[in-house]
DNA sequence: CCGGCTACTTGTACGTTGTACACCTCGCGA
DNA sequence: TCGCGAGGTGTACAACGTACAAGTAGCCGG
């Protein structure tokens, strides 16, 4: 348990967190580093480690937390039709999580398989939602990864060769009509093939 | 332009790729370091770089250096029937190739849309496919990043989540059959859709 | 046959990175 | 009042990519 504040500099994992996003966001990947994350934080580089265990802990936790948000409201709201709406929009949703910090594009693609909390709920959560659009428990195995990868490959391509800067609503639009056209083909082909594994 | 052999050590732009993969898939990518680069032509570390402008030019030469037998075999043979085929073909053999590097695999994710020469036939082969297939060509923009990102990004994560172990041809097969099953759904939405973009 | 030019390689070195080890120094509970 | 332990600091190391200047071998014009 870490007090809230105090004596030294009084450090929080969630405030060593923050400050890499900062960094990362403003500066870049490359320029997240140890020493400037301390700095940035008035503190000696290795204070940090009682609060990461490493750098890569550091950017597990920070690809992980940049998708809090994605597929935690409630499954079933009101109509159980449009369970493929409810798919897609799980999907879109990962995808704009990824768009929102361009900067980290390339630490989700290595992490695709990555076991962190989140991206297991997202994993968790695609799964049934496949199952509730008829695909034979069996056949998701597959068609999960296919899936997701298909998204963070997509966001991370997009980012690649639009170097990262056009990535505010008016620009994203073309991109994510595109991944939504391209998530409904895969859709096509998973709801309807009997999945080979 | 560099001579074949004969003073100090007889260093090569192609003995130091060589070696460069040697290491990679003995020892791993994180092994392979300019030193141990060096070490291993018995040579010292700044000799590399006569022969490579720095060391993201050299993976970048790796990564391009593993696509160089894809789509070279010439375009129609006999049939010109069965377009989606050979398309379905290229696709395959791009995955087949990454999947014979596995030690390369997070290095194509990020540099998923590099200009090397070899991506950049298998695009352009791809793109001319696409419309052999009668997709418009304006649509093919979009079409050919879909499909080479879903290829990429599977491979990796198939060598991702089997631990680049199971490489082999006998295990190899059910992950194949996983694109070639996905990448037909792929391609059946990009020869229906007129493809937004 | 010789002298220099050029291509290649070396020695040395700098700055930066992640991170381990030992020590210090508070504030709290007994 | 007195430890004790959490949260820091200082110092240090090994490894990295790579720049700079010097050296050395071979080839070519004379």
């Amino acid at each position: 348990m870490p007090r809230d504040l105090g004596q030294h500099a009084g450090l929080t994992r969630e405030s060593v967190l923050d400050a890499a996003r900062i960094i990362a966001s403003e500066q870049g990947l490359g320029n997240l580093t140890m020493r400037s994350l301390a700095k940035r934080l008035e503190v000696a580089p290795n204070a940090l480690y009682g609060w990461v265990a490493s750098k890569t802990a550091l950017l597990d936790a920070l690809v992980d937390d940049a998708l809090k948000d994605v597929g935690v409201s409630p499954l079933s709201t009101t109509d159980d039709s449009d369970q493929r709406g409810r798919l897609t929009k799980l999907l879109l949703d990962t995808f704009d999580a990824i768009m929102e910090r361009p900067e980290l594009a390339t630490l989700f693609l290595d992490r695709a398989a990555s076991p962190g909390p989140n991206a297991t709920r997202i994993r968790v959560k695609v799964r049934q939602l496949l199952i509730d659009n008829g695909v034979a428990a069996a056949g998701t195995d597959a068609a999960v990864p296919i899936l997701l990868v298909h998204v963070i490959g997509f966001a991370a391509f997009v980012l690649q060769t639009h170097g990262a800067k056009l990535l505010d609503e008016p620009h994203l639009g073309p991109a994510r009509n595109l991944v939504a056209t391209s998530i409904s083909w895969l859709l096509n082909g998973v709801t309807k093939t009997p999945a080979t594994a």
